[in-house]
DNA sequence: GTGTCTGCAAAGTCTTTGCACCATA
DNA sequence: TATGGTGCAAAGACTTTGCAGACAC
């Protein structure tokens, strides 16, 4: 079970001064907000709630610390094809590394994630990656799996 | 072995009829210049190969094109995660469903297109797709597999 | 000839940046 | 108090849209 972030070591604390960072006001408003959704806010939604909490917060803090969020691995950075980055916090150390992907609704632009067939997804990419690196000469770094349909919710209005 | 679309039966033609679309001269530079390149290239890149052979031609034409290109399907749309769209003719009717996938390349933004695996990603996605649509009501109705690297040229460089 | 297409310019959306003031350590 | 952080406004990148003139059929 995943608690919020407040009674997890806030890891991400040390990791800023690791970088040097000072840990404002604002930047703790966005963890904040960030540590209690379980939704993939994008960086004008975090404004709107960050807003609330703290006024006198701007838009373009929202995004420069998102980008720090980012470089110190504390949150994950997503598109989810709607022209806009969705942000995800990283609950924890441990879990740091933990592989998800999404199901994304193409209604509501929500997204689920999902931890289900990390071994089948494994098992299929190892065999894949390796062949195709050799055939085309290409260095694989990194995937992207994400499934597009509609959501519970949308199903039903539809 | 794929010819060019100048060869191919130009299917697209009548489907531009059946939607009550002109072919004009913009619209064939642009297809003309989709056809003769194996590249998946952005709006912007298609506006000056199109500028070239048709040099009184606008940006917005292109888009505009693009978006009709699209809807009778003549043309897919990818994003390969660097801000643009990214724009490829479907070379023929008969493969014009075929499935593929990218290798891109995180240095030159190239891709390479590749349609191995095609049984193995299919048994793969059958078993997680029907799993997932149940446990989290999630209608899947298309998914999106990318891989991230290095490509030959660039591996070089590094 | 008529209804669609086009180029141009302006605007829209998301994100980044420059700058002077502010606040953390 | 000395950097580093912030808000604001402006700019940047990509894409869309309104409009009057042009062109395919």
């Amino acid at each position: 079970m995943l608690t919020g972030f407040r009674t997890e070591p806030m890891w991400w604390h040390e990791r800023f001064r690791e970088y040097g960072c000072r840990l404002t006001v604002a930047r703790q408003a966005i963890l904040n907000v960030l540590g209690k959704t379980s939704k993939h806010l994008s960086a004008e939604e975090i404004y709107l709630q960050v807003h609330k909490i703290y006024p006198s917060s701007g838009l373009s803090t929202i995004y420069r610390t998102l980008e720090l969020l980012l470089q110190v691995g504390a949150i994950s950075k997503f598109d989810f094809g709607d022209g806009r980055a969705r942000y995800e916090l990283i609950k924890d150390e441990k879990n740091k590394n933990q592989h998800h992907h999404h199901l994304v609704c193409m209604n509501c632009n929500r997204a689920i994630n999902y931890t289900d067939f990390i071994d089948e997804e494994k098992e299929f990419l190892d065999k894949i990656e390796n062949n195709l690196s050799n055939k085309y000469n290409f260095k694989i770094m990194k995937h992207f799996i994400q499934f597009y349909g509609l959501c519970g919710n949308c199903r039903g209005k539809k």
